[in-house]
DNA sequence: GTGGTCATGTAACAGGTTACATGATTAC
DNA sequence: GTAATCATGTAACCTGTTACATGACCAC
């Protein structure tokens, strides 16, 4: 269900786009919050397609199908928003590892960590020049206060930031272990 | 993968176990980190007999079967712990909410971060519960610093933190548009 | 012309969910 | 005896990943 509302979501924001543009919207804006490659799109929106979400407003050069969103769609995504209750089973590889990692000695555990922490910095560094990227132009005249896609943005750098304080936590304790 | 290793951590806590037992570990101890049904433990269990990941140790009373991990099994394990990059793709139902908020007018994404809201601190009252509860009994002797499954859920406790101030922050900002 | 990237698709497989199905044991 | 819970399994389905496959167009 979710990758329909994603879908419906980005072309919402496009007004039209094409299966290989919204793959590209996926590596790009979505990345962080929902991820979709294109073998995954070309069938789901041909499904949607005959269940009357989105139509095939025009054909481009090579074969590009340009897709645009139904009322019917615009209903579908308004309806899951609303109505989406998110008791989305919680599903963490970082987790599971923090978990099992009292199983490795400290020295061992403290490199898992390292490796970790690392990651995360990354991660953190690439959201942040993401989030930089997007403010550092005025708001246009007329624009709404929130732009689109701030409040996930804001959301998964608060939570990178906590994962990376956990792991500097985390470490510390095991050093006064080892 | 991870349901593996899941179940081979699971085991080694256990020391043994049949898989209505690890499905209720589950349920318990692992759930805010990963999920299984038993409909997927089972099968599971028996591919991993058949890899020699773990064994058959007796069989019980209604056909339970007593299942511990061999040495083959801990080797394993022991490798992911180790050698495990947690690229895992990130896919949050509640980001993908956040992400496309800004769709609906002010009142009705109040009306969502409420509800989320309600959700996230339920989620928060029981991870504390559980962490009251592991702690109110006292430090065994020779057990070592950290407990089993705490870093995991210390990490639960800080990011569900995390999203609850973010919904709370996020309000506010909906509410200065209203 | 040839290498890159645009553009769409299919197929095989792995992981997960829901529903169906069955029987043994225990508590009342 | 009957209801709850213990205990295991299978089947259908949906979602997601990796790999294969193909052809159009553009820049050099």
């Amino acid at each position: 269900m979710s990758l329909r509302i994603a879908l419906l979501g980005l072309l919402t924001a496009y007004g039209s786009a094409s299966g290989y543009d919204l793959a590209k919207g996926f590596e790009r804006s979505v990345a962080h919050v929902w991820q979709a490659g294109h073998s995954q799109i070309y069938p789901e929106l041909a499904k949607m397609t005959a269940d009357g979400l989105v139509t095939v407003e025009a054909e481009g050069a090579r074969g590009r199908k340009i897709y645009s969103i139904t009322s019917e769609g615009r209903a579908e995504l308004r309806a899951w928003l609303i109505g989406h209750d998110p008791t989305g089973p919680a599903r963490s590889e970082v987790a599971l590892q923090a978990f099992l990692l009292p199983l490795l000695d400290p020295g061992e555990a403290l490199d898992v960590l390292e490796r970790l922490k690392a990651y995360v910095e990354q991660k953190l560094a690439e959201l942040e020049a993401m989030w930089a990227a997007k403010h550092a132009l005025p708001v246009p005249e007329g624009a709404s206060g929130v732009k689109f896609g701030d409040l996930a943005l804001d959301l998964g750098i608060r939570q990178t930031r906590t994962t990376l304080e956990w792991a500097n936590d985390a470490m510390a304790q095991l050093e006064r272990q080892a």
